[in-house]
DNA sequence: CTAATAACAGTAACAATTACTATTTTTGTT
DNA sequence: AACAAAAATAGTAATTGTTACTGTTATTAG
């Protein structure tokens, strides 16, 4: 029993955009990319479509650099950054999904998200 | 040949500070507490500071609900963030090491740092 | 068609962090 | 002990990402 949603073309836009792009972008990459379409949009009805997407498990969140990142892929897997270039990587692992179990088992609590950041250098940068 | 580093009390306050106590302070919430010692030390030689520990590996990093949380633990562990009570807990297991050395191989690079947020309900807030 | 209200646009406010500049501390050298 | 060079600092201003607010527009049920 999901709570009732309104339709909106802003958030049907949010989504389509989300999904058919394969980086992580920022809120404002999104709020950018849409004002082609919509040039009237807001920048808060991003951010809260944006929040509201990943409390219902639409959208994967996470920070880097001081700010939040979204992912429309919401297949288990985990993220490397570079230190060098920025550049995001998704690695495709079922590591998360085992470190949800474990975690819930050892705080005897519920789990709900699991946010794993890896940082180094980029195999072109580490050259 | 690490980079010569002059002596700072302040610096010395900053470490000691993060090295004895158990929770993980927000870089406000250290510049609070060496305020009652050295009341006149600044907010940006706390960032400044906690910056380079970080990457000494003296302190770790991770950012949570929109701020830098730090941690003087630098032993292998993890962190569990209730979204009920917001409070942090510890996990320690060797999960850290091992995606590590998994992620290095996985995209042919250099790990620097693996930052695992798990995030939920903890016991208390669970009931 | 109409009323109720969810969602919106646009703007202002906010909080965390960084940048800047003049001053103070540290450290090596006399 | 005195001095010079430069690292580190204090205090403040500026920047950035995000959220809050308010009047308007769009969606949905009746």
């Amino acid at each position: 029993m999901a709570a009732p949603r309104r339709f909106s073309r802003q958030r049907e836009a949010i989504i389509h955009n989300l999904q058919n792009r394969c980086d992580h972008p920022s809120a404002d990459e999104i709020y950018t990319a849409i004002r082609q379409q919509y040039p009237h949009i807001s920048l808060g009805t991003v951010y809260r479509n944006l929040r509201e997407l990943e409390q219902e498990g639409q959208a994967l969140k996470f920070t880097c650099d001081g700010k939040e990142r979204f992912d429309g892929n919401t297949q288990p897997h985990y993220h490397f950054v570079c230190d060098i270039c920025g550049e995001v990587y998704d690695v495709f692992d079922a590591v998360t999904g085992r470190i949800a179990a474990q975690t819930a088992q050892a705080v005897q609590g519920e789990v709900h998200s699991v946010q794993l950041i890896v940082r180094g250098r980029c195999k072109s940068c580490a050259k």
